[in-house]
DNA sequence: GAGTGCGTATAAG
DNA sequence: CTTATACGCACTC
C-alpha cells in the first residue's frame, strides 16, 4: 500500500492533496501553516512506508472543484463511523449555499448532537470536496475555519459569485 | 471519569 | 465587543 502526494496552485492558495488506491484521502490549504500540514498530513499517513509524489492528483482536485473539468473523484474518507456520516451529510450541501450547525444536526436526525458534530466538521480531511466551508453560524455569521477564516468567507463568495454566473447562462 | 470542541441561547459586564 | 452558564455528546487522554 503506498500514498501518493501532491501540490497544486488553485485560486486561494497552494494545496497539497493525497490519495490512496480506494481514492482522495487528503486535500489541504498550506497557505495557514503550511509546516503544521505537512507534518499532521505525515503522521495521519506515515503507516505507509512507500510515498510517491505526483501533483496530478492535486491538479484533478483543483480542476475539478474551480473549473469544473473532468470527473468527480472518488474519496476514500477515513475515520468513525460518527465522523463519515458527518463529512457525508456536508456532502449534500449544494455548491453556493450554506447551512448552520443546526441544520446538519436535523438533518442527520441527531438535532442535540451539535457540539459533536462541529467537533467531527472541524476534523474534516478533505477540504472543497467535503465543503465544510459551507456551515456557518445559525445567525449567519462565520465560525470558525481549519485553514483560517479569511479563506472561507473568500471561498463562500467565490462560490456565490460562480453560481449567479451559471444562472446566467 | 475529566477535559475539550468550527454550537446555540441567554444573561451580564 | 467579551466572559459565563447551561445543555449536549463524541472523542481523547
Amino acid at each position: 500500500m503506498t500514498i501518493t502526494y501532491g501540490f497544486s496552485e488553485t485560486p486561494f492558495g497552494e494545496i497539497i492533496a493525497a490519495r490512496t488506491g480506494q481514492g482522495l484521502c487528503d486535500l489541504q490549504f498550506l497557505g495557514y501553516d503550511r509546516m503544521g500540514v505537512i507534518h499532521a498530513l505525515a503522521a495521519r499517513w506515515g503507516q505507509w512506508t512507500e510515498t510517491t509524489q505526483d501533483d496530478q492528483v492535486a491538479r484533478r482536485a483543483a480542476d475539478f472543484f474551480f473549473h469544473h473539468k473532468g470527473s468527480e473523484l472518488k474519496l476514500d474518507l477515513r475515520g468513525t463511523a460518527f465522523q463519515l456520516e458527518v463529512w457525508r451529510e456536508l456532502m449534500k450541501i449544494p455548491f453556493g449555499t450554506t447551512a448552520s450547525y443546526e441544520d446538519v444536526a436535523r438533518s442527520m436526525g441527531r438535532p442535540t448532537a451539535i457540539r459533536s458534530i462541529a467537533t467531527a466538521i472541524g476534523q474534516n480531511p478533505i477540504a472543497l470536496l467535503v465543503p465544510c466551508h459551507r456551515v456557518i453560524h445559525k445567525d449567519g455569521t462565520l465560525s470558525d475555519y481549519r485553514w483560517g477564516r479569511d479563506l472561507k468567507r473568500q471561498l463562500l463568495e467565490w462560490e456565490a459569485t460562480e453560481k449567479a454566473k451559471e444562472a446566467k447562462l
